[in-house]
DNA sequence: AAAATATGCAACCGCCACTGC
DNA sequence: CGCAGTGGCGGTTGCATATTT
């Protein structure tokens, strides 16, 4: 059996995870096992969902996504599957954790740069996020159907489309 | 032009929840 | 009920590229 293979991914590897995630739907184990275990089912699981989901929307991230995503965290919490989830634009295409990740990574950065003085006072907001209660499971994952299941800690799930107004 | 530093993205990692046996 | 396998998630890390010195 060879080994696992490492690293960012080839234009072949996507093209072959795009033909069998046709075939085997959201069977990751299964697509992994047709790719020979080059990559394992996560890394498949992975590449597909924060890259060749062809709903995905690659656009760079608006102001108005921003002003929600700022929101949303502060009220949540670092829900950022459910943030994304949420976030379609008009035409269906959606954001990925990671780019909802990255994009909150590397907006708290530049803030932090711009007001070095305030890192307290953003931690102490976190912290007094009526609806956060830490990591664990404090998130909801999806079943079969598609449809949101709560793990639930989440007390209220708001609409994005509430805190964009 | 070269070196140092900053930035952004993508992959890795470990944990948790769910499911089936 | 307990366990193993699998899927899903957020946090962290590393690399490539851009910018600054």
């Amino acid at each position: 059996m060879p080994s696992l293979k490492k690293g960012h991914w080839s234009a072949t590897e996507d093209k072959l995870v795009l033909e069998l995630h046709l075939r085997h739907g959201s069977d990751w184990k299964g697509i992994a096992a047709a790719m020979n275990g080059a990559r394992d089912h996560k890394q498949v699981r992975e590449r597909y969902v924060n890259h060749l989901d062809p709903s995905i929307n690659h656009d760079r991230f608006s102001i108005e996504e921003e002003r929600a995503l700022v929101k949303w965290n502060k009220i949540e919490g670092p829900q950022w599957a459910v943030f994304a989830r949420r976030m379609r634009n008009g035409d269906g295409f959606r954001r990925t954790a990671l780019q909802v990740k990255n994009f909150f990574h590397r907006t708290a950065c530049r803030k932090n740069k711009r007001q070095k003085d305030a890192p307290m006072e953003q931690q102490a907001a976190v912290d007094e996020r009526p609806n956060y209660e830490g990591r664990s499971g404090a998130s909801s994952t999806q079943n079969v159907r598609g449809e949101e299941k709560p793990r639930g800690r989440i007390k209220s799930l708001m609409n994005i489309r509430n805190l964009l107004n």
